[in-house]
DNA sequence: GGCATCAGTGGACGTTCGTCCATTGAAGGG
DNA sequence: CCCTTCAATGGACGAACGTCCACTGATGCC
């Protein structure tokens, strides 16, 4: 280290980034742990170690920082399956898996996330920003799944082929929310290769010439 | 009529009962519609066209209200599978098919029943007395598939058959669960034959040979 | 080094919540 | 018919909530 260069970053609107996030933090730590009904003004400040005026000050209230918290966590999902996406190939099988294997990955599908994403699709009802989040999530999982079986069934002999891929797409993401589901309410009994192989079980059933069991 | 016999049940007593239950069913619908968070005890009363006192005469309470409405609500899940599982025959296969047929059926999955069940099953983390309910559901149908499932395999000659019927249990309750959530989501767009003859895509790609699609 | 700027503070405020109880009035027994 | 009983009422109450603003003090520019 020749020379100490300290780029001065430490500025005033520096910091104040740096609490706007200690905000976020907060308040996701806090919707894990407790729920969005639980998780006050008063619970969010006193984790992050601010004031009560910060929310107001860097949110214009406690509902854009709910709003600002459920948009960063969406992201932090999407981030984790363009990756799965990006070691994949581009065949539709390896799609299809990079969005299974990205869905039951640990980085995506872990406590805390899990909590969170539960806990904001059930505040959403009446958020519709919130609501919002959850439906771009559904969307494009679809649509990224619905392409690849699309372009498998239409390269194959299969009779009543967009009735498959509409059924294997709308029983895949079925399957993965029940797995979700299943690691919410019992996250010390679940077993993320029994989930992929019970998933891997359902595609290879439905286009046995396309997918099969993994060892 | 030779005698109007008027077995005088419209004393005190039997008002009370009557009124008791107007504040599980006004709890019930502000749920379905409102959510657990949002369902005050001004609400409540107002619903029941009831004064405010009535919860804490009749209940203690209002959290022994929603657990009394959580727990009707459970009930109401249940009469209606035994209803099922009884105009089924004795064979296993019969058995599975009543399950998902009921879970799939318009008396249980209805928009105000799944909008309650996922209201309280989220609200379900600080509450002991509530996610017990939920436990129960989902021990129950559990055990009953795993049964079937498992007496299919043992009479078969199929390898691995723990491992089988473990898997088709899991995957089986996972499916329908993402049914449910997509039920949730988007009741409009919603198909009960094809969520049928999903769940059976996956039953007939486990279990080839006793299970087929519906047509 | 002194002054302007503004991120940060924390208490005041009005609202809404669930609980509880003094009071009411119709039912039901004598 | 009157008197007891008790389901039912609705307002009072303290607690907890989110919002907001007058104030503070460290920062950054001249």
């Amino acid at each position: 280290m020749p020379k100490d260069r300290v780029p001065r970053p430490l500025k005033r609107k520096v910091l104040a980034k740096k609490n706007r996030q200690a905000l976020i933090n907060a308040t996701l730590s806090s919707v894990a742990e407790l729920g969005v009904a639980q998780t006050s003004v008063t619970e969010i400040v006193n984790r992050a170690g601010l004031s009560r005026g910060m929310i107001h000050l860097h949110f214009g209230g406690k509902e854009n920082l709910l709003v600002a918290a459920a948009k960063q966590s969406a992201e932090r999902y999407f981030d984790v399956l363009d990756k799965f996406l990006e070691a994949a190939g581009a065949k539709p099988q390896e799609i299809v898996a990079a969005v299974v294997n990205a869905d039951l990955d640990e980085s995506v599908m872990n406590p805390g996330s899990v909590k969170i994403w539960y806990a904001f699709r059930g505040a959403a009802r009446d958020r519709a920003m919130i609501a919002q989040f959850s439906d771009t999530r559904d969307a494009r999982l679809n649509n990224l799944i619905y392409r690849a079986f699309r372009e498998i069934c239409d390269q194959s002999q299969i009779p009543d082929s967009s009735t498959v891929a509409r059924d294997a797409t709308h029983g895949t993401l079925a399957l993965l929310e029940g797995m979700w589901t299943d690691y919410l309410l019992h996250p010390d009994l679940f077993d993320r290769q029994i989930a992929r192989r019970i998933v891997f079980r359902f595609l290879s059933g439905i286009l046995p010439d396309h997918f099969e069991l993994p060892r």
